[in-house]
RNA sequence: GGCCCCUUCGUCUAAUCGGUUAGGACACCAGCCUUUCAAGCUGGCAGCAGGGGUUCGAAUCCCCUAGGGGUCACCA
């Protein structure tokens, strides 16, 4: 039995988006299922567009959802050395030679490719190149880039634990690029050195990938290297079918997190999108690892769907434990200009007893905070639909007054004698708890919707209820006159 | 356009070797519960892309068509 050892190697040219991290999950979950080791890797060849923030948001973005690697992160940009050295080695085997053509003529060949509705293939020009003609181009200033010698005839094979057998016909790839004019190499080629020089058992990737394998498989063997075994995952689709990008809107990892998602709701709905679990969809990070496997694996694309996120996040919100809950919650509240930057600790048990009640109605954090702003401002506007519903006619400002007076008296504040104040009041009044408890919600939060009103009022305490309650009354009769 | 991959409810998916009233989840609709809104519970709507084969029998195997996606860089 051969040790699994995987790696995630994403670019650092952009944000983390939903398929790159669902990648790195079925690493992950597939070296922990195999008590095997998961690598993080950095491939940072391209130096235009390679950023080490980028670097940072991605292993925060990775620590945030909980997937820990076991190595690295290896820079593949601190690893030239020795890619140059194999690249020398296929130079002295004559399994892959200098070109000196410059883009722009290439270009040309492209555009007429193209016209002609044929693929382009690198016409071999330099492939036999005489050395005095290399060695004059080479006095003359250009910047030769390496290109692989690769077999005009037969296939290439590739037998993906996901996808089965794929055949590629060698005529269709050319010799193509393994390290540029500026001497870096290209993603085909030190992605197979590394993988080797690495011990990778598994390549497991986005499907985005299958078509590059059959030229990794052809540097692997120049290079004399065993094989790993691929995995190509199905792509993650934005919803209107196409591959994610910047104009999908949310579709970072960083940007769900800053729209209140949960990472547990995250990875759920992740595993989800190409890979199905038991019985139960509703699963935790350990119990995925109990049960993953390639073979379940599907390979149809996933759209992906916020709508069924979300809910899972509500869920997800509701079984928290309300301590975590509320430290989490406490950048919203922030934003929403509820909370100060250093919260105390009083300020931080009264919100983790308005969490507990309200996350019972919201999604996500950001609502949660934006459901909770009543409980730290006096000044709010109420709900107009409630205004025609409960605060129209003169009397409800009596039955207001009538509450506050009676909620006054009570020595104790709380759920249970607030109830119970309530539906004697409304007997000796003649009315419905529900003729009391209505004009009574819109009172003290403005709103019409919100947690049972005995919770709101014990949560609200006793004066700002009371309070609450006595201008809301003075609101009617002024409205009325 | 060439090459490669894919195709089950609107979306995510199940259906181990071909025999199921094609199952579940989200969403939606209805009912129950109820002080509102949620949640919860119960029920409902909704799918094998199309056409040919093979077979006693096909969502499942084969072929064709259509559709979708990916890839064709000195980006990964």
């Amino acid at each position: 039995m051969f040790e699994v050892r995987v790696r995630f190697a994403p670019s650092p040219t952009g944000e983390l988006h939903i398929g790159g991290a669902r990648t790195a999950l079925f690493n992950y979950l597939f070296a922990r299922a195999a008590g095997g080791t998961f690598i993080l890797r950095i491939d940072d060849t391209d130096q235009e567009r390679s950023k080490p923030e980028y670097i940072d948001a991605l292993m925060e973005a990775m620590c945030w959802l909980g997937l820990d690697w076991d190595e690295g992160p290896y820079m593949q940009s601190q690893n030239l050395d020795e890619y140059n050295r194999q690249a020398a080695r296929l130079l002295a085997d004559n399994r892959a030679y200098h070109c000196y053509c410059l883009p722009e003529e290439l270009d040309e060949g492209r555009a007429a490719a193209r016209k002609a509705g044929k693929p382009y293939l690198y016409p071999g020009k330099c492939r036999e190149l005489p050395e005095e003609e290399a060695r004059a181009l080479l006095a003359a200033g250009r910047a030769p880039v390496i290109r692989l010698r690769t077999p005009d005839r037969g296939e290439t094979v590739i037998d993906d634990e996901i996808r089965g057998r794929v055949t590629f016909d060698n005529s269709t790839l050319d010799d193509f690029i393994i390290v540029k004019s500026n001497a870096l190499p290209t993603y085909n080629f030190a992605s197979v050195v590394d993988d080797y020089l690495m011990k990778i058992s598994h390549v497991i990737r986005a499907e985005e990938h299958l078509s590059n394998t059959p030229r990794q498989v052809l540097c692997a063997r120049a290079l004399g290297f065993t094989l790993p075994l691929y995995a190509h995952v199905p792509m993650i689709l934005a919803p209107d079918r196409s591959k994610l990008s910047k104009r999908h809107g949310a579709t970072s990892v960083e940007e769900f997190r800053s729209q209140g998602y949960l990472p547990e709701a995250l990875l759920n709905y992740m595993a989800l999108l190409g890979w199905s679990p038991g019985e139960e969809e509703i699963i935790s990070l350990p119990t995925m690892i109990e049960q993953f496997s390639l073979a379940r694996v599907n390979k149809t694309a996933a759209i992906y769907d916020t709508v069924k996120l979300t809910w899972m996040n509500g869920y997800y919100l509701r079984e928290a434990d309300p301590a975590r809950l509320a430290r989490l919650a406490v950048p919203f509240f922030q934003k929403e200009g509820l909370l100060p930057v250093n919260p105390g600790d009083h300020e931080l048990r009264y919100l983790q007893s308005i969490v507990a009640t309200v996350r019972d109605r919201v999604k996500t954090l950001a609502e949660l905070a934006d459901a909770s702003t009543y409980f730290y401002r006096d000044h709010f506007n109420y709900d107009v639909k409630g205004v025609q519903k409960h605060f129209q006619k003169e009397e409800s400002a009596t039955l207001l007054r009538r509450a506050a007076d009676t909620l006054r008296l009570l020595p104790v504040f709380d759920q249970e004698s607030t109830e119970a104040a309530y539906r004697g009041l409304a007997e000796t009044l003649g009315v419905s708890t529900g003729q009391l408890i209505h004009p009574t919600r819109l009172a003290i939060s403005g709103r019409t919707i919100g947690p049972g009103l005995f919770d709101l009022m014990v949560l609200l305490g006793k004066e700002k209820t009371v309070r609450r309650l006595e201008k809301a009354a003075a609101y009617i009769e002024n409205k009325a006159t």
